[in-house]
DNA sequence: GTTCCGCATGAATCGATAG
DNA sequence: ACTATCGATTCATGCGGAA
């Protein structure tokens, strides 16, 4: 049963060289239950998601506006209301999300006036009354933060990546983010350099033979709940809230290929982009124009790559 | 004018080689005002502090008795009432803190029934409504942090550094653990770019390039919030609970030498050794006997090596 | 082809200044 | 008094061009 599929169009503001001006946007109001994924959907994820069934997301992952910040974009929360605000999101996540499933966050509290806000520890709390069970805290070490000097702080390194299920019996895929052994914390987990590849070939080949039956069978590690990833800080147009190697890592240890994975605050597309590489399918949905037209590039850009490598 | 001490006698259970024997302890009732630091104090944290005066104490540093495990040494505090049995000691710890300085609180929440349990936020919610300031949150990341594996979580390999101060404007020496910087600054050592040049700018009008110079000349860079650190292997007979650089590093940043390094739960004396060596004044108290005797072996330790240091 | 080197760029935060 | 804006501070990384 396939329905056809509404749309409403809306005008939106969107930066232009010169400034803002109104563009007519056509917004899907519907989906076909199943054909629906794979797409950045332009909207509200509150009502985007309305329109999906239940039990349809293997897995959620999503960075959420940061209070107070970014308010040219989404209107800047305030941190004395960012609880209250994302409650109806996680709910409609709940609904959306497989019993199996996981829901990743990824968030760091804002200082204000001198302290650390308490508005992700309130979260955690408020989500637990919604049912959520909190998982585990994931923590991402950032080995390249913003610089900067403060009398009574020191730079900020961390961010936490807060796992969320609805069952105690959730997926997770481990051997999937298994690490070479020795020294993981300075293994790029984006890829392995070739140099890096070559030096343990060289070690492996110059080894005898059944030296290297041992060495092989050692190769690789569990890794831990901290993660060591350098932010991406390269000529790009937008700057990625998180590298792509984050939510890599995530969907790889909760899903398995053809699971649907889901941002709902998808931004220049990152968690999409990521999904798609490791042959997930993927929701990505955004509130404003402007990134979801950056997120549609970047995953047309992928696209090209894989096609690209599907030729050589 | 010097009070005289006054001292109380009490029986406490000791482990001897064959089971638990009674012992006679002689536990400090009152202090000098000055002179009863530099020890480790037998008793419940809750009443050694009474007898101590305001503001008398620099950096409170401690690792309090988790929840429901040391069960034999501390009781076992179930995670459930674990705030409301921290409060009292909070509300001495306030007391008995300088205004400028600071309480440093290394923690993290156990997983109960598969889920990580919340004793540890609502600890921080509680304190703020105490009056503590939740200035920064520090992550210790633990580089060998103990092995094994879960079907549902990897290996935990980071703990919480809960940084409370009493105001804004707090006592803190970031020289003191400045770190060296990476190779990069070689290339950035030769030539300064276009951009540093423009972004100094506005400075230049002000006070011009004396600040380069600084910044051209400087081998060490300031660290972040994160701190990696091993924990201690050594053939030690009791388990610290966290190796020495962890209380070291907080007390090179937070207080000068002579300043009161406090540790109402001081275990094996980890902390109070740190602060020796660093030589700061030291307040221990351990409410087990036989830590007691393990934290003033360790410090007995430390004075013959200083000993040792001075003769040489 | 590698390696080296230059360099822009950050989900930052504080304190002072302006409205 | 209370909020908005702005300048100052600072460093690890990936990318691209050069050797």
């Amino acid at each position: 049963m396939i329905k056809k599929r509404k749309y409403s169009t809306r005008y939106v503001e969107v930066r232009s060289k010169t400034g803002y001006v109104w563009r007519e946007e056509r917004v899907s109001t519907s989906n076909d239950n199943g054909t629906s994924f794979d797409q950045i959907v332009y909207g509200d994820a509150l009502t985007v998601l309305a329109e999906y069934p239940d039990s349809c997301v293997d897995l959620i992952f999503t960075s959420p506006p940061y209070a107070d910040s970014r308010k040219r974009t989404y209107g800047g929360i305030h941190p004395d209301r960012y609880v209250e605000w994302m409650l109806p999101f996680a709910d409609q996540f709940y609904r959306v999300l497989k019993p199996s499933g996981s829901f990743v966050l990824n968030i760091k509290e804002k200082t204000v006036d001198g302290e650390r806000h308490t508005y992700v520890i309130e979260l955690i709390l408020a989500l637990r009354k919604r049912g959520w069970l909190w998982t585990e805290e994931y923590i991402w070490h950032k080995k390249n933060c913003y610089p900067g000097k403060w009398p009574n702080r020191f730079r900020d390194a961390w961010e936490r990546c807060l796992h969320f299920t609805k069952s105690k019996h959730f997926s997770m895929y481990q051997e999937a983010v298994m690490v070479p052994m020795g020294d993981w914390r300075h293994a790029r987990l984006r890829t392995l350099s070739d140099t890096d590849r070559k030096r343990d070939e060289s070690r492996v080949l110059s080894g005898f033979g059944k030296k290297i039956e041992n060495w092989v069978g050692r190769q690789k590690a569990y890794p831990t709940n901290v993660l060591h990833l350098a932010t991406e800080c390269g000529n790009k147009q937008h700057s990625a809230a998180f590298p792509e190697a984050l939510p890599a890592w995530f969907i790889k240890l909760l899903t398995k290929p053809g699971d649907v994975v889901l941002d709902p605050f998808v931004g220049s597309g990152t968690t999409a982009v990521a999904a798609a590489k490791l042959h997930r399918s993927f929701l990505g949905i955004e509130i404003n124009a402007e990134f979801v037209d950056l997120a549609r590039r970047n995953m047309s850009l992928i696209g090209n790559i894989q096609a690209e490598l599907s030729l050589a």
